[in-house]
DNA sequence: TCATTGCAGTTTGTATACAGTGTGCGAATT
DNA sequence: AATTCGCACACTGTATACAAACTGCAATGA
């Protein structure tokens, strides 16, 4: 969370993105030497930022074999895509209450640049980004840091997956508008119906990822 | 989480406890030779050590000047304490479903030997770890283990301030007895009453470390 | 007197170097 | 032919070494 950039932290990042855009897939040996010549930077740098990322969950270390990224199984997927119904309707309950015109503003802006992004057949990348700064700018005035903290965990962790889906689907246009309902009732002021349309958001995400990697299980079972 | 040690997890699993049993006040410098001058090993384990304790959120870096044990404000504890009410009796109410004798009795183990601890004058570091044991083993049964490791998180951050708890207020026994009737609402299956005990007794806990700190506040401020 | 600049000392962040451990392949044995 | 042993290689984990950056103090100037 340091503002300055080290280069381990250059690496740690640049290493994010491209785990969670499937460059690696999971169960994948991240040799440090490799990286190090990727970076050219060191392998100290390398390893703190793996270590970053194994605290992030993206990664695992293994005695004396190093770092392999993760995978995650269905029920843990199901899992944290409970988290997230629970802890973010939590916090959308709460920001709602403080929720201020400039607030509304700031979150409509985010969602009409992204709209634009998308018309002009923007890439999963920026989704990712968006969607992430949409839901934070709707979350930020119940000022609960630590709680958004945890929610950006539990993101980073299953982010794989919802990229994944949004490839393979044709997921966005939906989430889209689910979003415009849900800034609607944020402006209302309706938290039940805000609260309820955010769980079904989440869990339909889940449900669609969950059908996604059991059709390809099945797939790689038969081939 | 790996389950080795290589002498980066020694350090950090050793200077946690000494951050956590209040050896370093909040926003102490800690100094990467001293600290590796102590343990007898070049400076790269400790920092990796520095690292993993950040991403813990018990320390934090600053641009060329190294790290600093953090110290919590008063709303960040009441919000950790809040996300525990929440996560908590979430999980409990799931682990009381699926809840067997042996999950009972593997609970029920752990609190006698801390009774005995407690019984014959045990410190504080044990209890911590007994605490921890009991809540573990009560929630282990909901099968959950993201949200278990989330649940962790949120201790390690607070656990701190339990403890100065406390050492300055005899509140030991209150919680030893709440532990016990949780217990005896699980085996009746109780859930709703048990997660409201459970409630109570983690925002007690809050209230007491709140009105400790704001006491401290208020005798700085005069002395 | 107070602010500013420059320098020395200290500490971090990283590169290089080395020792220990796991892995895989081939030879030897049954 | 299959299994076990051993050796060479490869990679990790850590120590040492070095350069860049920050801190604090002293000297200078207004």
């Amino acid at each position: 969370m340091a503002t300055y950039k080290t280069r381990a932290q250059f690496v740690a990042d640049d290493l994010r993105g491209r785990i969670l855009g499937g460059e690696f897939k999971g169960g994948t040996q991240l040799r440090q030497d490799a990286l190090a010549r990727d970076y050219d930077v060191s392998r100290i740098p390398v390893r703190e930022a793996l270590l970053t990322l194994e605290s992030e969950g993206l990664v695992e270390f293994h005695a004396h074999r190093g770092a392999f990224t993760t995978e995650l199984s269905v029920a843990k997927i199901r899992e944290l895509f409970d988290l997230r119904v629970l802890l973010e309707t939590y916090v959308l309950r709460h920001a709602i209450n403080g929720l201020t015109e400039a607030d509304l503003k700031k979150a409509g802006d985010i969602l009409r640049k992204y709209d634009q992004a998308l018309n002009s057949g923007g890439d999963i990348d920026n989704w990712s980004e968006y969607n992430f700064a949409f839901h934070q700018a709707l979350y930020a005035p119940a000022e609960l840091p630590e709680t958004l903290s945890l929610i950006s965990q539990l993101n980073t962790k299953s982010d794989r997956y919802i990229r994944m889906q949004l490839v393979y689907t044709q997921e966005i246009e939906k989430a889209e508008q689910e979003h415009h309902g849900l800034l609607e009732l944020a402006r209302q002021g309706d938290a039940d119906k805000a609260c309820e349309l955010l769980k079904t958001h989440i869990q339909e995400a889940c449900e669609g990822i969950v059908a996604l990697l059991e059709e390809r299980a099945k797939q790689s079972e038969t081939s």
